[in-house]
DNA sequence: ACTATAAATGAAAATTTATTCATATAAAAA
DNA sequence: TTTTTATATGAATAAATTTTCATTTATAGT
């Protein structure tokens, strides 16, 4: 791999590595938002939201659009759309393989019991 | 979005987005690595990349393997390089538009010089 | 059994990232 | 034009992550 792409790489697998970013993703995921929106639905303050979008705007995963004296903000990138999709689908994977293993474990516990 | 899911998205992410573990990863995207093979091969020290692995293994991105006094480490999760795969799709698409966008700037700067 | 090598681990130190606080900017409303 | 509302931004503080250092564990070779 290219080390640019791997530096790239790492930028955007960091912004995407925060539950507020997310948080914030998923609700532009149904719809632009502007920045007051954001802040009401996620309890967030809005100078942090302001820094959070500051940031996904300068890796391009958002753009703005200034409506009146709100800004709205919207994804930009269907690749990013594509990236959540794919890491949903490993969480449940994985999700699912600790829920199989806590099966298994009961199991074992359960058929340690009979031979106690 | 579920929130667990949300929880668990930004862990793996957070996993991701690191250059250095980055680095580890496209090794072992090739072929196990033992540990020493890693310390080696990236110059790390070895209790930085003990610790980074650590984490892959505790979110089983991989599995470990002793072989005599060596552990081999190997990617466990197909989910990972579909998802490092798509991700550099992004980030192929963010550069190029750099570069671009640069292209662009380049020919306005021109045609400035030219109206002075 | 003793020594050397490979890796793991815990805790402290260093670095990075996020949040808050204070303030600035910009546009609409009064 | 002054006031209010929405957002942005810089700097300080707080919190999280990463690295280093010292030590431990485990195994192979002597």
């Amino acid at each position: 791999m290219k080390k640019d792409v791997q530096h790239e790489l790492s930028i955007i697998f960091k912004l995407l590595g925060s539950e507020r970013r997310l948080a914030i993703l998923a609700l532009l995921r149904d719809k632009p938002c502007s920045v007051s929106e954001i802040v009401d639905q996620l309890s967030m303050e809005q100078s942090a939201v302001s820094h959070q979008l500051q940031m996904l705007r300068e890796a391009q995963v958002v753009t703005v659009e200034k409506v009146g004296r709100s800004v709205y903000y919207q994804l930009n990138d269907s690749h990013i759309l594509t990236l959540l999709n794919n890491a949903e689908h490993h969480v449940d994977h994985v999700l699912r393989q600790m829920s199989h293993e806590e099966a298994v474990a009961g199991k074992q516990a359960e058929s340690q019991e009979k031979h106690q």
